[in-house]
RNA sequence: GGGCGGGUACCGAAGUGGUCAAACGGGGCUGACUGUAAAUCAGCUGGCGUCGCCUACAGAGGUUCGAAUCCUCUCCCGCCCA
């Protein structure tokens, strides 16, 4: 590939990113050749809310849709009922159709956050898993072998470790390898944990005579933790549709490490940018936290608009860089009169229990007003919109019912 | 159908008759510190009428002064053999 290339761009802009690329060579060719390409992108609804994890692979999605390649979106309403065996080491609880249900119609508001609406194709699964028969599946279920199907890292190790595996689950590559033959699909993104299933779209479309999918993997966004893969049910997920202050709030805690690989799959920031940003970072030129911020407003700005990043961004300042109330503060009604404090912290929802208030206490961890409760509990009274504060990031106003009113 | 190994707190995992509300790790919470809700360090992490009592170690019974620990049955999981 020499600079003089007019090629070389575009196919740049194409693979930006990219992890895995089978079989590249293929794919450069068609694209070269100006191929209208079918670009395959698959999620199971299997929780409400897309989170930023999933935006990675639907950013490079949206930059073929530019090249004038079509996004075929698939709602996998039937794997969502098995749930992606990929990465889990137990097996996951079934859904009930109408949960599925629910989870697509959000799903697909939010995936439109990212990808253009226009021009994309959306196909549900059981449009055509809804007439398989028997007959069908074991056709389906003939094209590979146990042992090819337990090739997958995490099945082997579950095996490893005695742990169960659902026959369903072993069937799960196979029915997304099917998406690819229903929609004729000529290239599948995915995460890099897809790449078996991708792969294995390919041997799917073999087995029924179709010309195999190119297939290309995008990195995995490490979740808020630093540790584990981005994921809703590890609590460490940062929701597309989730409020403003609240994505702000969760960036801000990424551990340093983060900072760069979010700046750089998680927004759309260019890859000369966050190059820079990187080596400013290195030689202390930029702040960690400065440059954490540029990303969080980024991400939030995305999804909120500017202004509402902004507002995120002073909101999250105001509270814990100058330590003052939030904007907007929660009411709790309370009676009126002496209150033992372990019973208003339970009413303030602050507190599971009198005995989880009791150990706030003793932790010095409450303050009434600009007092600090003492750690041996004893009645307090205080008048109308005090605020009570638990810890760093808990806050409430307290309201005493208005007198001589009915 | 047979044999073996398992089911412990939010999760993972010790414990195999009293000193067990249950080691340890993760997570969560709190305090200190800070450039941040990062990192680091420390504490807390079943409930209540809190020097005590109650509920908890898959479920139900039983043995015992006393059980998560022993016995019986039941349910669930894994592996091997058929």
């Amino acid at each position: 590939m020499d600079a003089t290339d007019p090629f070389a761009e575009k196919w740049d802009a194409l693979l930006q990113g990219v992890v895995d690329c089978v079989d590249a060579a293929h794919l450069r060719e068609r694209v070269e050749r100006g191929d209208h390409l079918r670009i395959k992108f698959g999620i199971d609804p299997s929780a409400p809310d897309i989170h930023l994890g999933h935006t990675v692979p639907m950013r490079l999605l949206r930059r073929w849709q530019a090249l004038g390649h079509t996004p075929v979106l698939i709602i996998g309403d039937v794997t969502a009922r098995i749930g992606d065996p990929t990465g889990r080491s137990a097996t996951r609880p079934q859904l009930t159709a109408e949960e599925v249900a629910a989870n697509a119609r959000t799903y697909l508001e939010q995936l439109f956050t990212v990808v253009d609406q226009v021009g994309a194709e959306v196909r549900w699964q059981s449009e055509w898993f809804g007439q398989f028969g028997l007959a069908d599946v074991l056709r389906l279920a003939g094209t590979a072998t146990v042992a090819q199907l337990l090739q997958r890292s995490d099945f082997g190790q579950r095996m490893a470790e005695e742990r169960p595996i659902g026959l369903h689950e072993l069937l799960y590559p196979l029915l997304q390898g099917y998406d690819s033959v229903a929609v004729a699909a000529d290239v599948e993104l995915g995460g890099t944990d897809q790449l078996f299933n991708l792969l294995r779209g390919r041997e799917v479309q073999l087995a029924y005579g179709m010309a195999p999918q190119d297939v290309v993997t995008v990195p995995l966004l490490v979740g808020i933790d630093g540790q584990r893969k981005m994921s809703k049910s590890l609590g460490n997920a940062v929701g597309v549709a989730d409020p403003a202050d609240d994505q702000f709030g969760r960036l801000m805690s990424i551990p340093d490490a983060e900072i760069v690989p979010y700046l750089e799959l998680a927004t759309s920031t260019p890859l000369v940018e966050s190059r820079e940003l990187a080596r400013k970072l290195d030689t202390g030129t930029v702040l960690p936290r400065d440059l954490k911020e540029l990303m969080a407003r980024r991400v939030v700005a995305e999804f909120h608009g500017e202004e509402a990043a902004e507002q995120a961004a002073q909101e999250f300042l105001r509270r814990f860089r100058f330590k003052e109330l939030p904007s907007e503060i929660v009411e709790v009604l309370v009676p009126p009169g002496p209150v033992d404090p372990r019973d208003l912290l339970v009413r303030a929802g602050m507190a599971s229990s009198r005995s989880a208030g009791l150990r706030l206490l003793s932790q010095g961890a409450v303050r009434l007003g600009d007092h600090r409760l003492p750690a041996a509990p004893e009645p307090v009274e205080f008048p109308s919109g005090t605020i009570l504060r638990v810890g760093p990031r808990r806050v409430v106003r307290l309201v005493l019912p208005e007198v001589g009113r009915p």
